[in-house]
Order: structure tokens, then sequence, then C-alpha cells
DNA sequence: CATATAGTTAACCTTTACGTTAAGGTTAGC
DNA sequence: GCTAACCTTAACGTAAAGGTTAACTATATG
């Protein structure tokens, strides 16, 4: 199976696995959300090209930040043909619009993520001192 | 059980749970995980400081971006004090120090999500443009 | 002081996101 | 044509993060 000298845009589950990081069981899974929908061969083989590969980089990413797989999904516009193709973008565009509004928002809390967990760096640095100068003191979590 | 007048740095589970928007169960659970410890009343029931408060609120946010809770509780410290202390606290500052890292490429990240979410846009913006002069054309993700 | 409201523990239930194993069949590449 | 890599279905398992319910106790207020 191991494409020789394929061209570089077309990859086997288990290629894509390896590079990502992830299980195949994790890929079929994605597909079987409707996150993702590989083409197969005529032997009934998935194969993935760089769209479907950048696919699965945004949902990992996704997902790094703690976005459930429905959540994602939305998010990305399931490829489902069936519905209504206006409304459906429509939709799509109206979620993404929304989430992008939420990242930002994101960002700025992790910012102040950062700010907190440096606050308690300071706090355990002051008391790792006092420790260390053995005056002890009440309550733990000053 | 309205605590009429009481000082506010004094908070019952509910009113934690009501203004943080979690449940009594979650805060309960994050209390077993060791993530608080609150005081008791002489009837058994738990009282939250402002410190408990601002934990949760950590807390949470740690949530929202994906953190377990156990992961949560490595970088936060638990507050066992049978662990020689010196060494917690020096293990606490390790962890603290990684993921305060962590959490500057994860700023990096969302901005690339951000990207990548309006580069979706665009292209539905296009595709709707497409869909609505009627060209239609085949693939359904270009 | 009665009672409504809030809190307590304990046990069991649920969902999400996979991992694992089984069994049996197909295909791609040397 | 061999064999590693793939396919499917199907079931079962598991860990995390709670929800839900039950049966009981504490407490604040009319």
């Amino acid at each position: 199976m191991r494409p020789s000298s394929l061209p570089t845009n077309r990859f086997t589950i288990s290629q894509l696995a390896l590079e990502l990081g992830i299980s195949t069981r994790s890929i079929r899974y994605y597909e079987e959300k409707g996150l993702i929908s590989p083409r197969r061969t005529r032997g009934n083989q998935r194969f993935y090209g760089k769209r479907d590969r950048a696919r699965l980089k945004l949902i990992l990413r996704g997902k790094r930040f703690g976005y459930s797989l429905d959540n994602i999904a939305e998010m990305i516009g399931h490829t489902e043909v069936d519905m209504e193709e206006r409304e459906q973008i429509r939709k799509s565009l109206q979620y993404g619009e929304k989430k992008l509004a939420e990242i930002y928002t994101r960002i700025e809390e992790l910012q102040k993520l950062a700010w907190e967990l440096t606050g308690l760096k300071e706090k355990l640095v002051r008391r790792l001192e006092e420790v260390e100068n053995g005056s002890a003191d009440r309550d733990g979590f000053t």
C-alpha cells in the first residue's frame, strides 16, 4: 500500500493518522459524524486529498480548544448535500460569524488566564521563599 | 437559607452555582476532585469564601479552553497538605511555567483558527453568489 | 415552632469520543 | 500471488463530567 511515488495530494487513512498523530479509528469516526467525506478508490478504500487533510487539522485544532465534534460540525458546515443549499450556506455563514466573534473573546480570555497563572506563579514563589526561610504561616493559600 | 445580610465573602453552594451558571453538583464534583476545599458550618454544610470563588472561576476558565479537570488540578496545584510542601510548590511552579508557555502557543493557534474560519467564510460567500446566479459547479467543496 | 427551602451523601444513569477485539472479506503494491 | 494494509459491522469497554433521584438533615423565616 505504500504509495511509492503518488502525488503528494493523495493520502491513505493510515498516512494521515500517522501524520496527525491520531488513530484511523478516529478518522473514520469523524467521517461517521459527517465531518469529512473522503473519496473512495474503485476498491472502496478511502483516500484523502489536501482539502481533507486541512479539514482534519481544523477539526483537531477545534478539539484542542474544547469544542465538541458536533460543535465543530456546525462551525465547519456539514457537507450534507441534501439540504436546500442557500439555506445551508446562510446558516453556516451565520454560525461561522458567531464563532469568529467567540474566538476573539476567547483570545482575550486566554490572555486573562495567562495573567492569573502569572499571579499564581508569583504567589508560589513568595511562598517558597517563606518556607525556605522557615517562617511558616497559616491558611495554605494566600 | 437566604443569608439575609451576611458579609459578601461567604457564599452558599447554590449562590455560587447561580452566580457562575453551573450546578451545585458540579461544584461538589470539583471538590471531590480536590480542586477546592470549602469550609463547613457546624451543621456540615459547605460555605465558600472569596478565594474559593476565584478558584472556581479559574477552573471554569480552564474548562472553557478544553483543559480537563485533572489538568486544571495540576495547573492550579491541588491543595493537598500532606505532600512535602517545598516539593509540591516546586512542582506546581514547574507545571505552571509549562502551561504558561502552552497558553501562548495556544493564543497563536486560536489566531490561526480565526484565520481559517475567515477563509471558510469567504469561500461560502463566493459560493453563495454563484448559487444565487445559478451557475452551478461541481465538487461541493472548492 | 412549623415548614418551606436548601444542603448532605450515595448510588445509579448518560453522553462523548473514542479504543479494542472479532470475524471475515477486499485490495494494492512488490 | 503473497501479504500488509485496507474495508465493514457489531459489540463491548472506558474515562470524564456531570445529571438525576432518593432519603435524610439543616436552617431561615412567617
